[in-house]
DNA sequence: GTCTATAACGTGATAGAC
DNA sequence: GTCTATCACGTTATAGAC
């Protein structure tokens, strides 16, 4: 998005064609469930291509991984570190953000969460993105609103950790919250769209609770 | 827990071995990822005995499954039905135990959701306990307070979601957690711990939020 | 670049001795 | 009940024709 230099072509390469096979069958059911077979039928094309262009299953893997994660941190930290804006308006522009990306990739939680959790290879330290968060203007304007009074939790990181919490999770449950609610697709999606709203107020009164 | 006879014993038997071996490697790797000799190993038996006592990788799968799933939603249908404790009450008994309960078990939340995402067999529908959870005591005390003015968010799914999204996020996300936020297991722990406390102070300021 | 055919390997499951 | 050895199969990856 911010690197390329053309919009999203409609006729894509082969290779552009596996890749975003890949990644829509690694979101779904992760690496280990996914069969390369998965991707080139997904693809359209040949197995064999596949490893044409991309050598290996774990190579096309990391790619995949790579990118999501990047584009996940990056949309987080541009906003974490708008010097222009307030801290309640940071709150919002995350709320909203993510909810309207998540719904675009519901799966996307998921699959980096899950992917994460035995953290293989140390994916993760090898992320320079990553970092650079607790340092950003968010935490800094979070300290400033603690010095002068506005806000009772003193940990940054609690707070941060809330409003990923309420933005993120229903996601994630998004199974069990239509089994137990009885929600469908529709129903969700609504839920979500009110939530961009709520999770800023919610924020707010949890941000003076004591 | 509750149709035993025996209390745990020290000296297990072999299917017992087996059932807490592929429990640990379920839970840390997932279904797809783990191989059966895995488990045979972390068991200290023969890969032929698994198959002896479980006739399948997935029939021994779904046992543990069964039994994760169960034993959380049941923790949860108990408090959020206990006809004597008040909606207050019920959230600082839900973060508190729930806390508690993923410390000893972290994996817990990861596996089940992530194995949840395709509702392969519609496991999940097979499971009965799940629904009465809409007909608790702690969604009719809720209705009770939207009634009385109590609360604001008339959604009591959305409060729920809300609790549930606090206690649990941070365990599903302490990769990130740990590596973002330089944080390592003790600390982590006693962060959990801290919100133990502060989950039901936030939720209260939440319910009055406008 | 793209395909078919097949090699090389890993994994779930079983046969059969003890 | 428990083991070793092995089968049967699916999957990743490659060789080689086009």
């Amino acid at each position: 998005m911010t690197k390329g230099k053309k919009a999203k072509p409609i006729d894509t390469t082969t290779e552009e064609k596996i890749k975003e096979a890949a990644r829509v069958v690694f979101l779904k059911k992760g690496y280990a469930a996914t069969r390369t077979r998965d991707i080139a039928e997904e693809a359209g094309i040949n197995l064999a291509l596949l490893n044409y262009y991309f050598r290996s299953k774990e190579k096309l893997f990391n790619i995949i991984m790579l990118e999501t994660v990047n584009g996940f941190i990056q949309t987080m930290t541009t906003i974490l570190n708008d010097e222009k804006s307030t801290l309640e308006k940071k709150v919002e522009l995350i709320a909203s953000n993510y909810i309207d990306f998540v719904l675009r990739e519901p799966n996307i939680p998921i699959f980096m969460l899950s992917e994460m959790r035995n953290n293989a290879d140390g994916l993760l330290e090898r992320m320079p993105v990553i970092q650079p968060i607790l340092k950003s203007t968010f935490f800094i304007q979070h300290q400033d609103y603690v010095a002068k009074g506005k806000i009772t939790e003193p940990n940054p990181f609690q707070f941060f950790l809330n409003l990923l919490a309420l933005t993120i999770f229903p996601f994630i449950s998004s199974p069990l919250v239509k089994l137990i609610g009885g929600v469908n697709d529709t129903q969700f999606t609504k839920m979500m769209q009110e939530r961009k709203k709520l999770i800023p107020v919610w924020i707010k009164a949890m941000m003076k609770a004591k």
